[in-house]
DNA sequence: CAAGTAAGTAAATAGCTTGAACTTACACGC
DNA sequence: GCGTGTAAGTTCAAGCTATTTACTTACTTG
């Protein structure tokens, strides 16, 4: 379960029509705006070959014709958009303190949301709370009259490649959990794509494929919360998404910042996470795990053991991006989860380590964009529905 | 200049007949020995394309049939195999030390390669060499009557993923070289493909591309010599080789392994080459620039510091190794480069730490494939030869 | 030796993109 | 206000590719 398509090594007639059909939608959903002819250039198809196209991406609702270009002498384009108003995708996310959910446009529009606190329990009883509140969802006024391309899910931990199985949630206390079966049995009705996927994995998609306009080429998401996490999105045209052999691509909160340093709770000793992570930063100033981190912190942040902590955990923060500037290298780097909402004290050090050394090596002044994202609540949601939208365009969906 | 090639949005009926020649191609380059029959299923063909494609490239010189198969009740198939006689691809790396050149054919066998020690000079004057000993490689008996299907070139430093460039290689005191251009003058005749690309990327992805039968998801390669540097390879249909914003992908030497440690040439603390590289085994032991590193230490493995200094080294590999695991989850690890020929003192503290500390955290059994290359001489030049085959493969050529 | 089975080939058919001609729609100059 | 120029978008016959169906080939089994 996962969002890498089958790179169908061959195919018939009617595959190259999809394939085109898909090119076409991909390049409107990136540069909104753009006319049949615009199409027409970058595609490298025929103007008649995209009329066709686009009229039948129109007739399905995938599309919806805008207003008529500026001409440059002649006849003037007709802008074309996603329509967004005819299809939604469910996105939810599976979090250590409770389940976060969204209903999404083909433009990542979020048309409603549902957040609610959940103190850890079992896979069973998570998933018959989270049918109940998608099918709320479902059933909202801007959502319940749209067609629904199915339901994506986003975990607190390392999915297996090849099936949808959570190897491991440690701080939900799951193991080998075939959540999707769980949460399938609710929706008899349901039609359409379900999948799951690791939380920071769906992120980076998310914020990777509702950009428009300038794409990057290849974009990491690192998760800042009780564990950390990263996601790799790479490739324009059929985003690709690398999970590893085991699931374990993006686990960088267990690789050794440190070595022979503090033991961490996978049993390896200098883990990133032993230096900057939810359960550390807890660790280290006695935070009991029933209260609010963040909350509990934030009136605290003048303490000087608070900073100091902080400031460590935000130099090991600072590291631990260096390292994935020097291993793979993103065109943009994007920061989210809860410990975001630290603020200066944590960020400060991090961003202020990262921009001074990023560019020893090759002597530059490029920087590598950094984003924060202050508020990810909803991140993770919203980027398991990006997935099942990338799923229904280039997967073998007869939608199109 | 890379082995990204374009994801073709969109394409015409010509478009897709090449797409299932190269699949077909793809199919027994990977499955030596498969039918028509076989491909058909395979590929989800029909019989009539998969017979008339076979054919093309039986025409083209791309395959040859073999023997017939063992009849399970009707008529036997007829198996296929990649014509490993008439097409050659040349490939170089230019290293620290010295030029490597092979001749290969499409299964990546070496027809004929050349060896020679070069102390580190201008582009130039390399360049001037390196076109000597291509024009007589390619002149060589095995070689000259074959349609030769371009030229690689592995570097080592970090190439510009937009640009054939080499944006720095620091071993060799170059800087912004378009090498290619230098190299290209010489060979007024000499059609096809030309490339260049980092020498650890060119070696992981010859390792991949060059696979048969069972072909993992992901590969990364590991060089460890002067500097360490690595590569990865995945997907299986359309290999995909990262090269990162600005061509970092893979310096894993300057990933920060000790905060607050040693001085990097590359200014900053801590990097993972202050450990584990020829040149901080060097600047260890005090083995001058002008003596052969590997050579003047084999003699002395039984030292007592030289024992301590490659235990320690080891170690930081064994870290590295771990750190990779943990941020891409390649299904398979194959380490070369010149230190390996060290041996145990080097590598048994990095494979044992590797082993031991893997599975910690899924708590599972499985082991990821590490394959340690004894002899990895021309194993970066294989792989820029087989970067040609796969831009020909998959690129816009008209070969196919 | 006949029947059975599966691989591979040949010719007619269906379906997609193309190319060229055509229509539409705006801008510009007089 | 009108004619000309330019470019967007549409229409339809033509060309090309994969498929379908029927057929041939070639070996195994009883």
């Amino acid at each position: 379960m996962s969002t890498s398509f089958q790179q169908h090594k061959a195919g018939d007639l009617h595959f190259l029509k999809r394939l085109n059909r898909s090119a076409i939608l991909e390049l409107v959903r990136r540069t909104p705006g753009l006319t049949r002819a615009d199409i027409a250039t970058q595609a490298q198809l025929t103007k008649a070959t995209v009329g066709t196209g686009v009229q039948s991406l129109l007739n399905q609702g995938w599309l919806s014709e805008g207003e008529l270009q500026k001409s440059s002498g002649g006849r003037p384009g007709r802008a074309l958009h996603l329509n967004d108003r005819h299809y939604v995708m469910l996105g939810a996310e599976v979090g250590v303190h409770g389940l976060r959910l969204v209903a999404c446009s083909l433009s990542g529009e979020v048309l409603a949301s549902h957040h609610e606190h959940l103190v850890p329990t079992t896979p069973e009883v998570t998933a018959g709370l989270l049918a109940e509140r998608l099918h709320s969802l479902h059933s909202a006024p801007s959502v319940s009259d749209r067609h629904c391309l199915g339901v994506g899910v986003a975990l607190p931990g390392p999915i297996d490649p090849r099936k949808p199985v959570l190897r491991l949630a440690p701080n939900l206390g799951w193991r080998d959990i075939r959540f999707l079966e769980l949460l399938r049995p609710h929706f008899p009705k349901l039609e359409g794509t379900w999948l799951m996927d690791n939380e920071a994995k769906s992120a980076a998609f998310g914020e990777f494929y509702f950009r428009t306009g300038q794409v990057p080429d290849s974009l990491v998401y690192v998760s800042a919360g009780t564990g950390i996490g990263s996601g790799m999105v790479e490739g324009n045209h059929l985003p690709l998404l690398s999970r590893g052999l085991q699931g374990l691509a993006g686990e960088i909160g267990h690789t050794i910042l440190q070595p022979g340093g503090l033991y961490c709770h996978c049993g390896n000793r200098g883990c990133a996470e032993t230096l900057v992570s939810g359960w550390s930063i807890r660790a280290a100033l006695g935070i009991a795990e029933d209260e609010e981190l963040v909350e509990s912190l934030l009136p605290r942040l003048q303490e000087e053991n608070v900073q100091l902590t902080l400031r460590r955990a935000g130099e090991a923060l600072g590291t631990l991006l260096l390292n994935l500037h020097h291993t793979q290298n993103p065109s943009e780097l994007v920061l989210g989860g809860s410990l975001v909402q630290l603020g200066a004290p944590l960020l400060d050090p991090a961003l202020a380590y990262f921009k001074a050394n990023q560019n020893r090596l090759l002597g530059t002044t490029q920087q590598v964009p950094l984003r924060v994202i202050e508020d990810s609540t909803f991140i993770a949601a919203r980027g398991a529905a990006a997935q099942v939208l990338a799923s229904v365009i280039h997967g073998p969906s007869d939608l199109i």
